[in-house]
DNA sequence: GGCGAACTTTGCGTTTGCTCAAACTTCCGG
DNA sequence: CCGGAAGTTTGAGCAAACGCAAAGTTCGCC
């Protein structure tokens, strides 16, 4: 397979090398297409390989013993995933679903050790990764922990227009496909409350969407939905 | 001051130094001792020092904008936390406050590195402890998600208990100590909602309680409340 | 030993958001 | 172009839990 240097040039992990040692990493690295709706890994498999993303949008989800599912966090491109080493377990502590079509490098998991002691910085950009994402969710708890429905809809929907908001002439759209259920499974909820509310929003020209779709037409708006007594 | 070796080995971050390493360690560190609710360092300041809990109980937490606060994460005896370095963090991204009387060791964040260069086993330890806190995180979050008030109220019960449970004739007593307010600060419900549980409970002879303390009677009951359906 | 602070209990009215139910729309494959 | 699957909308009734309020209890301190 033929990977050009230039995919990891200028991301976090590889920033610092140089492009011998980046031709070297890519010479380990298997690519992959996911189609939408595909599993890249489950919760509870023996972790064998890590992850990056190039292209894409995953979810990040973990189901509870009676079929409930909940979305941990969203990976966009450029970031590491599936680095269960990093934190020292040998089995992924959740599934990784392609929320969009995905293109994603994998390294088998034995290499990790062997970046971390190779390449300066490997480790310490990587673990910074993950101390933003230990924050995000402890945001993420907070938020359903203190706030009310509506508000909770509200973050993460600007979250998500932050996250991967492409402009266009009626406001900011979300990059990738987002369905009623989805949102509900990020706010713990139900697809029932998230389409009542979306609807509201719509009337009061605060959203426009459609299927599977997103476009904030007022940020702001939503902004002040999204706190307490806003 | 004097610090006998005795406090650090066998303690997971340390288990693989000799007495020696040990000793040194010891040397660079600083001894102190926390009042039930005394603060030992707070969300958004700059990150000098990292501790280890040597006596006593934790509470971990965020404080919302409007005064609403909740409790991440708990820390017992023998575990590292404000440990913000480990994820490139130069604040600490929590506030820290003892549950009840501690007594804390703590070092300078700058020897961090060195601990991390010098001490092999040092940060895998301390990542593996990382890795258990984000898996403990990430079960809250979805708890909290997924399940009714009772259901986590009591799920959290029992997390207490085996965290720091001790066997009395009546029951596992929860080692520190908690207020029906701490308890809805852990579920995101209200100190009332909590206050009419215990009492339900109490009633069905699952747990006995009194100001800020809680003996489990029945834990088998308590494991089914925290359930679903159950 | 009495006062005040901290903690707990309980009641009541209200509301939020869930469950259940059914119809509608969009999309894709055959 | 038709049929079914996937996603969305809306309604109605209901229950869980909150907000507010007020009183009771325990504890530590002066």
């Amino acid at each position: 397979m033929k990977l050009d240097t230039s995919l990891l040039t200028g991301l976090p992990p590889f920033s610092r090398l140089d492009r011998e040692q980046i031709r070297q990493i890519l010479d380990d690295a298997t690519s992959r297409r996911y189609e939408e709706g595909a599993t890249i890994f489950q919760e509870g498999h023996d972790a064998e390989r890590f992850y990056l993303l190039l292209d894409g949008y995953l979810r990040v989800i973990r189901t509870t013993p009676d079929g409930e599912q909940i979305i941990v966090l969203h990976i966009s491109p450029g970031q590491l995933f599936g680095i269960a080493k990093a934190l020292q377990r040998s089995t992924y502590p959740a599934t990784a679903v392609a929320a969009a079509e995905s293109i994603a490098l994998s390294w088998p998991m034995r290499l990790w050790e062997s970046y971390v002691a190779q390449y300066e910085g490997f480790a310490t950009e990587s673990y910074k990764t993950l101390g933003q994402r230990l924050g995000e969710i402890q945001t993420t708890l907070t938020e359903m922990a203190t706030q009310a429905v509506e508000q909770r809809v509200a973050a993460v929907l600007l979250r998500m227009t932050n996250q991967s908001g492409q402009k266009t002439e009626e406001g900011i759209e979300i990059g990738f496909p987002v369905t009623r259920h989805n949102i509900s499974d990020m706010t713990g909820t139900t697809l029932h409350t998230v389409s009542r509310l979306l609807s509201a929003w719509e009337k009061d020209g605060i959203v426009r969407s459609s299927r599977k779709h997103i476009v904030v037409t007022d940020p702001h708006a939503l902004m002040l939905l999204s706190r307490p007594k806003g």
